[in-house]
RNA sequence: GCGCCCGUAGCUCAGCUGGAUAGAGCGUCGGACUUCUAAUCCGUUGGUCGCAGGUUCGAAUCCUGCCGGGCGCGCCA
């Protein structure tokens, strides 16, 4: 909560004890932002919430409320308004004082691990890991911001039955895996999964090699780690074209976990937890049930004796658990998997593997789909290519910037990208995640309303009006026009946005936040001269919109967008 | 069949965890550039919050039941 905010609950909860006694003062104040700015800058319902309990009028108690209220520095008198409502209007030296405090946040002493992204191996990446990756940076960024300690944890397909398909496949063809690129390898993966089903002689090939995969013989994990190190090469270009700062060091993928699975059954076998069930070592847990009412089970070893995925997250949970000694976990993952993770969850409480304290949470996103509204897919079915559309939103923000030609040529290219990429990241982030969306570069691009260009615009005028300026801001210590007081109020509230985003992990709240600021700002803009203006009126709006600067240039740069100083 | 999610203006979406006459953008129509970038701003138009009950001072929000849509439900991840 911002310093202004504490303050006034703590003098709401004072006025309340002081009226009608102490246990009443430990309420939640019902602090909230006036819903018009004719009411002020802020509202308690706390008269409406006491009436009953009192057996009083709601404007009764909220005329006693407001008499035992002192503001005297803080506000103007409250006033009382409709049923019982009351309204508090901050003095604009308050206003301004809360404008030029910073906002910090010191460390919290918890970890917290972000499982994000999770393209695989021989296959190109495609837009649901955009979302993940979009979404997952955000998520990190923010928790980082509020004192966490983040951990990014990719974890990529790289382990599995296809790979014992593909490596025998190679030796099938004699290939030379390193030559490969991405899309090669996607052919590769192909011809194998062809060949798998229509030889019997392969797929018993096939199953010995994801054994002696798994067991670590040398030729074969030489292949296998040419296919990772071309797979790798390639999401490392796509996060560095996207602006993720994902890395090499982040891939903590599903073979990572090989050497600790035998554990992770014989552990639950010990436990009791696990039922032999046609072959395969399953969990079942109450709750659980499947089609036709049976218990649901979780496949931790196959009947083929290989392990699964479940395995590979559960030994993670442990790996994150015991090693990393988190606080929390979450796993940026779309929404399909919901039912997996209440399983992966559940059994893992179950064994006592992830503590009652460590929360667990599936942040669960919705489908890319097309403009037919299915999910989003090229014409032949295939799923788009990541590199694309990230370059074709670059291009269509270099259009706009050539016809506009306010930029030097030299400039165009990187503030194309940064536009570009924006306008798909914000797409992505605007409306909350567990929304599907359909995926219009037309409408992202246009750049007009709640998009990222909008902030991005904003941002790269106040960045003028600064350099044109040429002096180094001051204080904010004037607020007498209406838009300059409804821009500073909501600056108050970043801290306190970012928070609810690191609670909720719905980043679009952030962005609706940053959307009423940058039009805010447009309005101050339009109403409020700044380099010509004069004095202390100048000095302060100066610092307004330095202000409104770093909580722009912030913001964004939690959302993981660039913004450039000029457009 | 069971479970999860969604349903708010013509379209795309918010709605701060129960508060005032439900808000934005796009679109429509009408204004504002010799003035800090008009990728902007100001005004206008537009809703039976899927339907029906319930809870209470008060419901888009919480509960129940329906309707419509998406997804998931044993060895893929």
């Amino acid at each position: 909560m911002s310093a202004v905010l504490s303050v006034l609950a703590t003098k709401l909860s004072g006025a309340v004890t002081a009226a009608f006694g102490a246990q009443y003062g430990v309420l939640d104040p019902e602090l909230r932002a006036a819903t018009k700015p004719e009411f002020g800058h802020f509202q308690t319902n706390l008269a409406l919430r006491l009436a009953k309990s009192l057996g009083q009028s709601p404007r009764a108690v909220a005329e006693q409320l407001v008499d035992a209220l002192d503001l005297t520095g803080v506000c103007e008198p409250p006033a009382i308004a409709g049923p019982g409502f009351v309204n508090l209007t901050l003095l604009p030296s308050v206003l301004a004082a809360g404008v030029n405090e910073p906002v910090t946040f010191a460390p919290r002493g918890e970890r917290v691990v972000v499982d994000y992204s999770q393209p695989n191996v021989a296959k190109q990446m495609h837009v649901g890991h955009l979302r993940s990756t979009v979404i997952g940076d955000a998520l990190c960024n923010v928790l980082r911001y509020v004192g966490y300690d983040v951990i990014r944890q990719n974890h990529v397909g790289d382990w599995g039955t296809q790979f014992g398909m593909m490596v025998e496949q190679v030796l099938f063809e004699g290939l030379a895996v390193g030559a490969l690129d991405i899309e090669g390898l996607q052919q590769l993966y192909q011809r194998a999964r062809r060949h798998f089903d229509a030889d019997g002689t392969f797929v018993e090939l096939s199953r010995a090699r994801v054994v002696l995969l798994q067991s670590g013989d040398p030729e074969t994990l030489a292949i296998w780690r040419q296919m990772v190190e071309v797979s790798l090469a390639e999401f490392d270009r796509i996060y560095a074209q996207l602006g993720s700062p994902l890395t090499r060091a982040d891939v903590v993928g599903e073979s990572a976990y090989n050497d600790r699975l035998p554990a992770v059954v014989d552990d639950l076998m010990s436990a009791g937890l696990l039922t032999e069930s046609g072959g395969a070592l399953c969990a079942f847990l109450p709750g659980f049930a499947g089609r036709d009412g049976s218990p649901l089970p979780v496949i931790v070893r196959k009947s083929d004796g290989g392990f699964g995925y479940s395995a590979t997250d559960l030994a993670a949970i442990r790996h994150r658990v015991d090693d990393l000694q988190v606080d929390r976990i979450v796993y940026v993952v779309d929404h399909r998997q919901g039912l997996h993770f209440q399983q992966i969850f559940a059994l893992c409480r179950a064994a006592g593997w992830l503590p009652e304290p460590v929360p667990a949470e599936h942040v669960a996103f919705g489908t890319v789909l097309g403009k037919d509204g299915k999910p989003f897919k090229t014409r032949d079915g295939d799923t788009v290519r990541l590199a694309l559309l990230l370059d074709g939103a670059t291009a269509r923000a270099r259009a706009l910037l050539d016809e506009r030609a306010v930029l030097d040529e030299s400039d165009r290219a990187g503030v194309a990208a940064a536009v570009g990429i924006g306008a798909i990241k914000y797409a992505d982030l605007s409306s909350d995640r567990i929304n599907d969306y359909v995926f219009d570069l037309d409408r992202m691009v246009a750049m007009t309303g709640n998009t990222g260009p909008y902030l991005q615009y904003a941002h790269a005028r106040l960045s003028r009006i600064l350099a044109k300026a040429g002096e180094a801001p001051g204080l904010v210590t004037v607020l007498n026009d209406p838009a300059e007081q409804r821009l500073a109020l909501l600056l108050t509230g970043f801290g306190d946005t970012v928070v609810q985003v690191a609670e909720t992990l719905q980043p679009h709240r952030l962005c609706t936040y940053l959307y009423e600021v940058a039009a805010a700002l447009s309005t101050f803009y339009e109403m409020c001269p700044v380099l010509t203006s004069e004095g202390e009126v100048r000095t302060s709006r100066l610092a307004l919109c330095a202000a409104t600067r770093a909580v722009l240039q912030d913001g964004m740069g939690l959302l993981g967008i660039s913004a450039p100083n000029a457009m």
